[in-house]
This record gives structure tokens, C-alpha cells and sequence, in this order.
RNA sequence: GGGCGUUUAGCUCAGUGGUAGAGCGUUUCAUUGACAUUGAAAAGGUCAGAGGUUCAAUCCCUCUAACGCCCACCA
């Protein structure tokens, strides 16, 4: 490391050749630190996704996280900080079916064999950018531990775990309506929704109640408002408000379907809302996914009318083969003709379309597997409530918690190619039958000749990443570096992601997989929007290290994080790069007082400014030390800044010099003791700089990001 | 519709029950030995609005307004 103090701060030129002493050093792996250290501290690094580049949230957080490490490998820690990265299912293969757009080509022209071959390329290709990046930043991980979930070793994890919660009775498959969308032909979760407003129309149509008895309510009929008429044939109730005086005494009687012989009853459920249309709901368990479970509340049965291509199947009667628009129109005309429809109104409303193609969706049912996730659930409210997880900010927790209170059972499979399949093994020859195992069976034990065919469904992305803090490590180290110790990440997945895995760990070690969970603002643009690739307001964190450094973008972001989102000011940037300026400058002009020797005792104060600036260090360490243990990232760093900039180089500085004639080596001794322990407190903001300062202090020494942070 | 959060100097944000703070920006002055990516100093705020509690409120309570986010989404 050549740094070169007769000139200006080069983050440039110093930057790699100092991430290269650090890696070559050994020191990011714990196994390989130096000194006595008996106590682990452990960040897991929440997975990148292979979808892309890095953007401000990485930074934040990464540095974030680095900054726990360095301290913590500085206080004599064991430290592990373990990278990895994320397959990201339904995000990534989409990723790659726009480029196979962009060729002209698509995934069902590949098949998916081929398919996923090309998904593996990009995430060599993504993955491995990404990796670089977050050297680039100077993340202190240990990329010799580095995991992707879909490597080998994780996949047996995941296998493992699925078949755990079978054979526990936890995991069942079942028919449930979800969102479908029948141009790309798989099921999509809600995230994976838009909505597009669309000029409809809100038909009131009749349904006549059947076997009307004299005096109730002397009515013939009741009416149901719907946008959907067509769906009709897979009316298998009406459903009204329980508390809704109007249809009262109808409640449990049953009307005739129109256009059908079918009887339906008429049921009573509170998510009717009695000031919408008429108050009455034709229920279509079918197709809509409310409906649904208005459905399994009242035991209702399904009757699926819309297949998966989006057309009316043959239970739509004469409508059987049409699109869902055309059979709309011709239900319309006969409701019309035969006198059931009362009124049409025009209607605008919000319909759910496919993020990826933009196709509406059509709800319809499917054979999903599920995750019952009331005892699990449980399991991560007792872990934070009891106190043996931390959230922070506090107010966190209630967010937590309401998600976790009204869980519903997680689905777990998607129509995906991209991500781990079932371990589920279908007979041939019954495709009703099936083995859930970890490996194959040899032979089917159902029909005793068939080879098995495994599932074609993958898992939610969620279920691999729920087990990161331990399939992430190998199977020495699960005893060695679970659990861990702070978990930092955005609030956004705090339910997705972090509520699972804190089931997970208790699930399969034991123990929850982190005591202490950081939830960080949100980088917005300066006008307080969300920062997005897709909407062009992101900014590529690279840009700035490209332009100031890393150290000045990992100033810039942490002054910045103060724990409520962040309208990402640039100018910050320049401030940091103006601080490393000022570190360097003033320890170039400490070290040309020392010579060729460092002074090795003690400080020994001899003026009053020795003894301010001596008791102004020790309290900006402790109030550094207590700011990083409590989170407060942003204030320590503030706080140092003060310190460094205003008491050492405006004050001290300048008093040095004036007493450095009479009492050199008592003033020396100060400088040098201050501007070190500076340098040590400042390490796990700014890494760079001070490790290529600190290599040019006199005498052998070894690097920074393992000095003992108390001498 | 439900929940949460924000509103303090031109900009981005800290902060405290008792004469308001930082960074950046602005103005003035200084300057050849650590640093002009500098130093010294200054200007700039009825702390969103209204009401209440209090000896005292920017800070606690209520309401209003604007903005943002999350969840549920309306047949």
C-alpha cells in the first residue's frame, strides 16, 4: 500500500489495493483472526437478488452491517459477516424472459430445460456484478462461506425442511382460487399484482328466491349487483351482511339461478358491505378470490367456469368455448331478454393485471400447497413479545405483529421454472398419489412401475430465504455461527422475510436466528419519492464511489441514516469526500511530526489543551461506543465527525504548534495517541482511508481493521 | 376504508418541558508550511395551523391541513 501523502486523497488508487491486503489477510473469515476471541458476532447479510445491480438501499444497508462488523472485530470478536445471494424466483425469471423478448424468442419456445440454463447464465452474470460491488463498498464479509440458494448444499436445506414440515403434518395440498394469469400461465402471488382502472359496467340482476313462502317480506326475488356476470354459473351462494335489516329474514333461504336449474342458498357474512350495490353479493368461489373465502367460512362449494386459458368451460352451458368478454356480453343479452336484469350502470373500477404481461387476471382454482402457519406464527410472536428478538424501532413490532395475528396459511408453490421444485414425487399412473421425500424414490410405491415424476412446481422465493441463517452455513459451521447476532434490513420485508425466518430457526435449531432486528429507512429522491429502477428515480450507488470514493459514499448514506427514510441528499457525498480530505491532511501532518519513530508510552498531558483534547477523546469513545451498540449509526458518526474536525483539527491542531517548540515530545506523544484512537473509531465508517493512513505510521504494525480497539 | 409516520434555517435533517442545532448553501474577512476539499465570523427559524394541559411547550394532549408509506380493497 503506496498512498502518497504528498498528495491530495486518491480513493481511486488506494481503494483496491486496500481491499486486497484485507482479503489476503484472512481476516473477514473468522475462523482465521487473529488473537484470543471467544465471543461470535454474526451478521447474515440479507440476500442481494440476482435481478440486477446494486442499488442505494445495498449501500445503506451493507454499510450498515459493516460498520457492526468492523466494530465488533475490533472489540476482539469473533466476526462473521456472511454474503450471499438470492435466486429471487419470480423476479429474476422475469428478468429473463423480457430479455428473450427483446431475441424474439420465449421461455416455452426453449422449454425449460433450456430455459433455466439461460437463467443459471444471468445469474453468473448478475450474481457475480453484484459481488463486486459489494466489495467495492468494502464490506467486510467472508466470501470463502459465500451461498446461493440455490446451490446444492442450500437445496438439501430446503428438501429437508419441506419434507420436515410434511411428515409434521404442517404442509397440505389443496384448491384454492388465486390470481391467475392465463397468458403467462401461472399463479401470481399479490405482490405480483397491478391494477389498472377500467370503464365497466355494474349490471343489477335478479335472482328469484325459491319456494317463497307467503309473508316473508312478500318478495319475489332478491338482487345481486355484479361486473361480472358471466361467472354466474359458478354461483353457489348470495351472501348479504349479517347485520343488514333489509335481508334479514332471507338469510338461509335459497334462490333459483337464473339461466340454471341450480339452487343456491342465501348466506350471511360480515366482509359484505351493505352500502355497495344493493348489499347483496352473488357468491363465485370460483373466480373471485373474496368470494373464495366467503366460501370456506360458509362451506360453500366451487364450481370452476373459467378454464385456464381464460375461457368458459362446459359447465357455462351454451357459453362453453368462449372468451370470458364474449360469454359477458351474451349472458347480458339473455339476463336482458328473459327479464332478469333490472338495470345497467356504468362503472369504473380497479381490475388486477399482471405485472409482467399486463394481462387481466382471472381468478380461478388451483391445486396449491400450503403451510399451516398457525402454530408457527405463534412461534415468531412469543420470540419478539418475550423479548428474545428485538425490533427496533419499536413501533415495528405492531406491524409484526398484526400480520402474524391474521396469518393465513402460506402457499407454497408457484407455476414458476425458476427456484427450487417440490420434493413431491407423483405416481404416473394415479396422479392423486405421491411421495414427499428428499430424494427420488427408486421405485412408486403405488403402482409398483412407474418411474415418478417430480412436481413442476417450485417453492415461494420466501421459503429458502425464510432458512438463510442456517442453510447458508455448512454443517460445521451451524454450530459454530448460529444464531446470530443483529439483523438490519428494510421494513418491506420484515413480515415477507424476517417473521420467517425467525420461525424457521426456532423450527430448526432451536433457537431464534438473531437477537436483534434493525429496520432502516427507506432511500427516497429529493422530491420524497421512492427510489426504483422502474420508475427512473434510482441512482446506482457506483456512480459516487466512482466519483469520491467508497469512504465518501459510506459517509454520505450513514450521516444520512438516521433511522426515518431518507430524501438522498448528494451533497452529503462531498461533505464525506471533504472529510477524508481532512483525515488525511491532518494525519499527514501528525506523522511528519513524529519522524521515523512513534512515540510507544502513554500520553503525558503537560498543558491544559493536552487535557482537554485527551478528555474530549475519551468522551467521544464513549458516546461512539454506546451510539453503535444502541444502532445509532448516524449519531456516532456525527458525533466523531465533530470530534475529528472541530476539537482535533481546528483546536489542537493549532495549539500544537505553538507548543511544539517548548514541550515537542509531550505534544507529539497527544497527537499521536489521538489522531490513532481517531483513526480506530472512525475504521468502521470510513475503512479506506484510515487503513492506508494507519499503514504509514512508523514501525512495523499490522492493519487497522484487527487493531484492539482499547489500548 | 384501516394502520403508521412526517411537517424545525434556502436545501437535507438532528434535538430538548425553561435564551433553538448540524451538514450543505449564502455573506464578510483571513491565507504562501496539514488541508482553499481551508480558517475566523455573520446573516437566516412566531420549530405546519388552531385549541388545551402547565409557572413555562417546538417538545405532552386534542383537532385541522398537507405529504409519504404499509395493509385491505369493494361485488
Amino acid at each position: 500500500m503506496k498512498a502518497d501523502f504528498s498528495k491530495p486523497y486518491d480513493p481511486k488508487a488506494v481503494e483496491p489495493e486496500i481491499y486486497k491486503t484485507w482479503l489476503d489477510s484472512g481476516y473477514f473469515n473468522p475462523d482465521t483472526l487473529p488473537g484470543k476471541r471467544e465471543k461470535n458476532y454474526i451478521v447474515y447479510m440479507p440476500l442481494p437478488n440476482v435481478t440486477g445491480a446494486l442499488h442505494m438501499g445495498h449501500l445503506l444497508n451493507n454499510s450498515l452491517q459493516d460498520i457492526l462488523i468492523r466494530y465488533h472485530r475490533m472489540r476482539g470478536y469473533r466476526t462473521l459477516y456472511l454474503p450471499g445471494t438470492d435466486h429471487a424466483g419470480i423476479a429474476t425469471q422475469y428478468k429473463v424472459e423480457k430479455e428473450l423478448q427483446k431475441e424474439g424468442t420465449s421461455r416455452f419456445k426453449l422449454g425449460r430445460e433450456k430455459f433455466i440454463e439461460r437463467v443459471w447464465q444471468w445469474k453468473e452474470k448478475y450474481g457475480g456484478a453484484i459481488l463486486n460491488q459489494l466489495k467495492q463498498i468494502g464490506i467486510s464479509a467472508d466470501w470463502s462461506r459465500l451461498r446461493f440458494t440455490m446451490d446444492e448444499t442450500y437445496a438439501k436445506d430446503v428438501k429437508a425442511a419441506f419434507v420436515h414440515y410434511f411428515e409434521k403434518g404442517l404442509i397440505y395440498r389443496g384448491a384454492r382460487t388465486v390470481n391467475w394469469c392465463p397468458r403467462c400461465g401461472t399463479s401470481l402471488s399479490e405482490l405480483e399484482l397491478e391494477h389498472k382502472e377500467e370503464q365497466g359496467h355494474l349490471w343489477y340482476v335478479k335472482y328469484p328466491i325459491a319456494n317463497r313462502e307467503s309473508g316473508i317480506e312478500n318478495r319475489e326475488y332478491i338482487m345481486v349487483a355484479t361486473t361480472r356476470p358471466e361467472t354466474m354459473f359458478g354461483d353457489t351462494a348470495v351472501a348479504v351482511n349479517p347485520q343488514d335489516k333489509r335481508y334479514a329474514a332471507l338469510v338461509g333461504k335459497s334462490v333459483k339461478l337464473p339461466l340454471t336449474d341450480r339452487e343456491i342458498p342465501i348466506v350471511a357474512d360480515l366482509k359484505i358491505d351493505p352500502s355497495f350495490g344493493t348489499g347483496a353479493l352473488k357468491v363465485t368461489p370460483a373466480h373471485d378470490i373474496l368470494d373464495f373465502e366467503i366460501g370456506q367460512r360458509n362451506k360453500l362449494p366451487t364450481i370452476q367456469v373459467i378454464d385456464e386459458r381464460g375461457k368458459m368451460n362446459d359447465k357455462a352451458g351454451e357459453y362453453a368455448g368462449m372468451k370470458t368478454e364474449e360469454a359477458r356480453a351474451a349472458v347480458v343479452q339473455k339476463l336482458k331478454d328473459l327479464g332478469f336484469l333490472e338495470k345497467e350502470e356504468d362503472y369504473v373500477h380497479n381490475v388486477a393485471i399482471c405485472y409482467r404481461c399486463g394481462h387481466v387476471i382471472e381468478p380461478i382454482p388451483s391445486m396449491q400447497w400450503f403451510l399451516k402457519m398457525e402454530k408457527l406464527a405463534k412461534n415468531s410472536l412469543k420470540a419478539v413479545k418475550s423479548g428474545q428478538v428485538d425490533i427496533r424501532p419499536e413501533n415495528f413490532e405492531t406491524i409484526y405483529f398484526n400480520w402474524l395475528e391474521n396469518i393465513r396459511d402460506w402457499t407454497l408453490s408457484r407455476q414458476l421454472w425458476w427456484g427450487h421444485q417440490l420434493p413431491v414425487y407423483f405416481c404416473k399412473e394415479d396422479k392423486d398419489k405421491f411421495v414427499v421425500a428428499e430424494e427420488k424414490p427408486k421405485a412408486c410405491p403405488f403402482c409398483k412401475q412407474c418411474g415418478m415424476e417430480q412436481s413442476e412446481d417450485v417453492l415461494d422465493t420466501w421459503f429458502s430465504s425464510a432458512l438463510w441463517p442456517f442453510a447458508g452455513l455448512s454443517e460445521s459451521d451451524k454450530k459454530k455461527y448460529y444464531p446470530g447476532n443483529a439483523l438490519i434490513t428494510a421494513r418491506d420485508i420484515l413480515n415477507l422475510w424476517v417473521a420467517r425466518m425467525v420461525f424457521s430457526g426456532l423450527e430448526f435449531m432451536g433457537d431464534v436466528p438473531f437477537k436483534d432486528v434493525l429496520i432502516h429507512g427507506t432511500i427516497l429522491t429529493k422530491d420524497g419519492k421512492r427510489m426504483s429502477k422502474s420508475l427512473g428515480t434510482g441512482i446506482d450507488p457506483l456512480k459516487y464511489i466512482d466519483q469520491f470514493g467508497a469512504d465518501a459514499a459510506r459517509f454520505a448514506i450513514v450521516w444520512q441514516a438516521n433511522g426515518q427514510d431518507i430524501r438522498w441528499d448528494e451533497a452529503a457525498v462531498a461533505a464525506g469526500r471533504k472529510f477524508g480530505n481532512k483525515i488525511w491532511n491532518a494525519s499527514r501532518f501528525v506523522l511528519e511530526q513524529m519522524g521515523d519513530a512513534a512515540p510507544e508510552s502513554e500520553p503525558e498531558p503537560q498543558t491544559d489543551a493536552d487535557e482537554e483534547i485527551l478528555r474530549k477523546l475519551a468522551a467521544a469513545k464513549k458516546s461512539t461506543e454506546r451510539a453503535i451498540e444502541e444502532f445509532e449509526f448516524s449519531k456516532a458518526l456525527q458525533g466523531l465527525y465533530d470530534f475529528f474536525w472541530h476539537d482535533l483539527c481546528d483546536v489542537y491542531l493549532e495549539t500544537s504548534k505553538k507548543q511544539m517548540a517548548d514541550k515537542g515530545a509531550a505534544t507529539r506523544g497527544v497527537l499521536f495517541f489521538v489522531l490513532e484512537s481517531s483513526l480506530k473509531m472512525l475504521h468502521p465508517f470510513m475503512p479506506f482511508i484510515t487503513e492506508a493512513v494507519y499503514q504509514k505510521f512508523p514501525g512495523r504494525r499490522g492493519l487497522l481493521m484487527v487493531a484492539e480497539w482499547d489500548r
